[in-house]
DNA sequence: AGCACGCCGACT
DNA sequence: GTCGGCGTGCTC
């Protein structure tokens, strides 16, 4: 009889031992009886006979090999440590829990489905054309893990790609392109189909399991050689793997907000490095943690950016402090190019982030809000469906005022729908709306994007997803409304962010005319922001470099967001003042807080939080022990701790 | 996480 | 007397 420690998918800080009359090897999935019932587990490793008595395990899934090697389990090792999580949580973050359990045993029809699209030896079938073609691969060639890869141009940067993976082809390994989210996944499959000798598809969420599972065994076994797809496919196993390439790296989309809240582009750098494999992280605006770490030597920085500044005179900010404007929202002299464009057949784009109609429903009866009936926050009307949402917790509210029960209300605040009606009125011209839930729905999505592709509107307006939608859009003008709402979140990399989007704003925005063609309307118009979008990014970095010193945000600290919440609120408020007085214990920490979250209700939790600054390794890792065992001494009902590790979100 | 055990309130 | 509410604790 053999004994094994397991990692079974649950959040028990602890591995368990099972016993089988057959040797397994490390990385088999298995099915074992657990108190609870059935459920899929990896044998972790070969133990001594415990003294207690252990139970048989019930089924061996993979029964030819073991479907995560030794390189797979040293990662969720790592990420166990990394995370302070148990390896079974590290585990379920990184393959879901749901697919664990399927053996991908492939029929006889699907094998020859594979054979005829899925080639085992793809290669680039067209020769590409492109300049600088070895400045990435005489940079990889160096040797280093970690590259950073800034390149200002997309097409670019993927012809750059396509040359190093036409390398790794030959070799025979696998690749692997992670991208942030599905419409760059889409836009990366076109571009790889056009040269690649095989079928390519991207791999995320929505797709059918049959897919998922079909495309994981293919990968498995080595006979895809290209996948491409979400952060999700970073966790699954390969066979030869030999390059990772991780885009628009600075993206939010690859911090994960639930437990254990893994960022999957840190998670790419420990993977790489234990299969000692290149990693490039491209984009065309790095985050300045990982800029910071290439300007100091720690990644390779590989630059390609041959685009000029922005033209002097190609900006123009309007000071709404000092402009009219109609119904408070659109300046007169935003409005005089709007009328001159249209008078003259020319297109508009206009970027406004907030969804639905109002921010603000106020009853006409009693003056008070209407708030989302499981969180501490406004509803949002949308007079289109006349309906009203929580943009938060996502569930609707009835239009009804919970203090008076009256039904009257009348609104604030201007969102995309508000300025929607205000432009018909003023024009009554083509006006397409667009925003993130417009794009939900894959038919409304495809016979939008046409129609914006053909040009076939007068003026687009739509939230900040136009940027990361088009890249090319030709128009006269561009203009943002209501940036200095965007600025006032609590986010330390906020001008990271909003930089960003005024950056891809002017990049992304092909104009006719020389003059000004991009407005910005802001209450603060000497904002230093505006200041960088004419001097360019490094301008801007080495400012930001020096505030996120200064004010002692990373890369020069690690922080950690605890929170604290409940469906009561007893008692809540002196436990993490507790937890938070605990800490004062260790030095090499700072704590900031504890307070109520900014959104102290969410989905009927009410919720404390604080921050941890941290020095030094050593003590973020006692930090995170102590806030374990005391949370286990004070917990009680259904109170619920997390313990975010680098947050990015801090609502 | 999931499930069992256990200790209190409202019913045939 | 007992059915079921969910708070607490354990899982090889």
């Amino acid at each position: 009889m053999y004994f094994y420690d397991v990692i079974i998918p649950r959040p028990v800080d602890r591995l368990f031992t099972y016993q089988f009359e057959n040797l397994l090897e490390c990385g088999t999935r298995v099915l074992v009886d657990i108190k609870g019932g059935v459920t899929p587990a990896v044998i972790y490793k070969l133990v001594d006979d415990p003294q207690y008595e252990c139970k048989n395990i019930i089924t061996i899934i993979d029964l030819e090999k073991p479907f995560f090697n030794s390189k797979y389990l040293q990662l969720i090792e790592n990420i166990s440590n990394s995370y302070y999580c148990s390896l079974g949580e590290a585990l379920e973050a990184l393959f879901n829990k749901k697919l664990l359990m399927s053996n991908f045993s492939k029929g006889r029809k699907s094998k020859e489905i594979i054979n005829k699209f899925y080639s085992k030896n793809p290669y680039l079938s067209k020769t590409l054309e492109i300049n600088n073609d070895k400045i990435l691969f005489r940079a990889l060639k160096k040797g280093d893990l970690v590259n950073l890869y800034e390149n200002n141009n997309i097409d670019e940067r993927i012809e750059h790609y396509l040359y190093i993976i036409n390398h790794y082809l030959f070799e025979g390994k696998q690749i692997k392109i992670i991208c942030s989210d599905q419409s760059l996944c889409e836009y990366f499959v076109h571009k790889v189909s056009e040269v690649l000798s095989c079928r390519v598809e991207a791999f995320y969420s929505s797709r059918k399991l049959s897919f998922k599972k079909m495309y994981i065994n293919l990968y498995n076994e080595g006979e895809l050689k290209v996948l491409i797809g979400t952060r999700s496919i970073l966790g699954i196993p390969g066979r030869s793997e030999g390059l990772i390439i991780l885009e628009n790296e600075e993206d939010e989309f690859y911090k994960q907000e639930e437990s254990p809240c893994l960022q999957f582009r840190n998670v790419a750098i420990i993977y790489a490095k234990i299969l000692n494999v290149p990693l490039i992280l491209g984009s065309s605006m790095p985050s300045t943690e990982s800029l910071y770490l290439a300007k100091e030597g720690v990644y390779n920085y590989i630059y390609c950016d041959k685009h000029p500044k922005v033209k002097e005179n190609a900006i123009k900010v309007i000071d709404m402090k000092s402009s009219d404007a109609i119904s408070n929202i659109l300046s007169t002299e935003l409005y005089d190019v709007l009328y001159n464009n249209i008078k003259n057949n020319c297109k508009s784009v206009i970027i406004s982030n907030k969804k639905g109609f109002s921010k603000h429903l106020v009853c006409l009866h009693c003056g008070e809000k209407l708030m989302c009936d499981r969180c501490y926050i406004q509803a949002t009307y949308y007079k289109s469906k006349n309906y009203c949402k929580c943009n938060y917790c996502g569930s609707t509210i009835d239009l009804i005022c919970k203090s008076c029960g009256e039904k009257d209300f009348f609104d604030l605040g201007f969102g995309l729908e508000h300025i929607e009606e205000i432009l018909n009125k003023l024009f009554n011209k083509k006006i397409i709306k667009i925003d993130s839930d417009d794009l939900r729905d894959d038919t409304k999505d495809f016979e939008m994007s046409d129609k914006i592709i053909k040009g076939e509107y007068d003026i687009l307006l739509g939230t900040f997803v136009i940027l990361r939608r088009f890249k090319n859009l030709l128009v006269s003008t561009g203009a943002i409304l209501g940036i200095d709402d965007l600025l006032s979140l609590p986010d330390f990399r906020i001008y990271e962010k909003t930089m960003k989007l005024l950056f891809k704003f002017v990049g992304h925005i092909d104009s006719f005319s020389s003059a000004e063609n991009f407005y910005i309307q802001s209450y603060d118009n000497e904002l230093i922001l505006f200041k960088f979008l004419k001097e360019g990014k490094e301008s801007f970095y080495n400012y930001e470099i020096k505030r996120r010193k200064a004010y002692r945000y990373p890369p020069f600290v690690r922080l950690v967001r605890v929170i604290l919440s409940s469906n009561k609120n007893i008692g809540l408020s002196e436990s993490i003042q507790y937890l938070a007085e605990e800490l004062k214990k260790i030095e090499g920490i700072e704590v900031i807080g504890p307070s109520a979250a900014p959104v102290f209700v969410l989905r009927n939790y009410f919720r404390y939080n604080f921050l941890i600054k941290s020095f030094e390794e050593k003590a973020l890792k006692e930090s995170i022990s102590l806030i374990k065992s005391t949370y286990l001494k004070i917990k009680k009902g259904n109170m619920k701790c997390k313990i975010d590790i680098d947050p990015y979100f801090f609502i």
